[in-house]
DNA sequence: TTATTTGGTTTCTTAATGCAACCATTCTGA
DNA sequence: TCAGAATGGTTGCATTAAGAAACCAAATAA
């Protein structure tokens, strides 16, 4: 009696969430995105389990979000580094961020900045082609023909 | 040995994927967003199992994410509808979305278009204040007092 | 040579997931 | 009116995942 799985329900976020769905992945790779590489860095900032990281580093390998290299010096001798995949969920964790700091309020004490001007970054928002903001009730959801989306139970 | 607690880890991120970062959670959002608001709907076009389902609803709406409306009309009495809260996770699935299609390639059939238009949106990005992209090398992670945040073990 | 660091694996206990059965209330059809 | 179905659950059980701690091999450092 295994897990559900995401990757065939013909939903592109159900697709995302079986590869980052879980509840540490995000958490691994948002770390990864402040510089972290190594295993017991993981492990230490985030306070996860050996065998849980262990078995996230590998799915997040596998999934090809991140890589595994081989550096062999001074007892280091694996780094994690993020794949352009992974660093492209950058979007995914900023969004995710701002979400919490907007309705739970700012509990983190660390801030995201701009690196040149070292201001804060714009609330992600979601746009059309022309630039416009729009909201979950300005959007259509539709099928290959453009007729609307049946959601069929 | 309850589950990690991921709202007291001093990071929004973790604090949001404690509202929302299990399996399921962000599907039943997404299918909210999609006009779906019966339990047996949700049921039906999830294929989630009652009992998880009726966990993660009493989540979502204990989070605020969700609202529980008495509709005392022909055997339908319940609809779960999203918050504005909710809501505004339209930026975090889409953004999620996106990066699967991206990825993943376009396994979905159902497509997000501009309402007004009926034009495919346009890709979620991470800007400065000046409107300006940001991938995850161009930001710095900061304390309150704009030094560089360590990053401790 | 003896620790120590690194990146794991193993074991064990607890929690979460999935499935099926059951259940009370409300509506529908005959 | 009365049987049946739908709605929104709850309960019980089997399987899987998570968390903590112990253990471990290879390489490094003291």
């Amino acid at each position: 009696m295994t897990r559900k799985r995401f990757d065939d329900m013909g939903c592109s976020v159900a697709c995302a969430l079986n590869e980052v769905g879980d509840w540490w992945s995000l958490l691994v790779v948002k770390q990864a995105m402040l510089g972290t590489r190594r295993f017991v860095d993981f492990q230490h900032s985030l306070g996860i389990a050996k065998n849980i990281l262990c078995n996230r580093l590998s799915r997040l390998v596998d999934n090809g979000v991140m890589v595994r290299v081989d550096v062999g010096e001074h007892g280091k001798r694996y780094e994690y580094r993020l794949t352009d995949k992974g660093r492209d969920l950058f979007t995914v964790v900023t969004a995710l961020r701002q979400w919490s700091e907007r309705w739970n309020g700012e509990k983190d004490a660390m801030q995201l900045v701009d690196g040149q001007s070292g201001e804060p970054l714009a609330p992600v928002v979601v746009k059309n082609q022309q630039g416009k903001a729009l909201t979950v009730r300005d959007v259509r959801f539709v099928d290959k023909d453009g007729q609307p989306w049946e959601n069929v139970g």
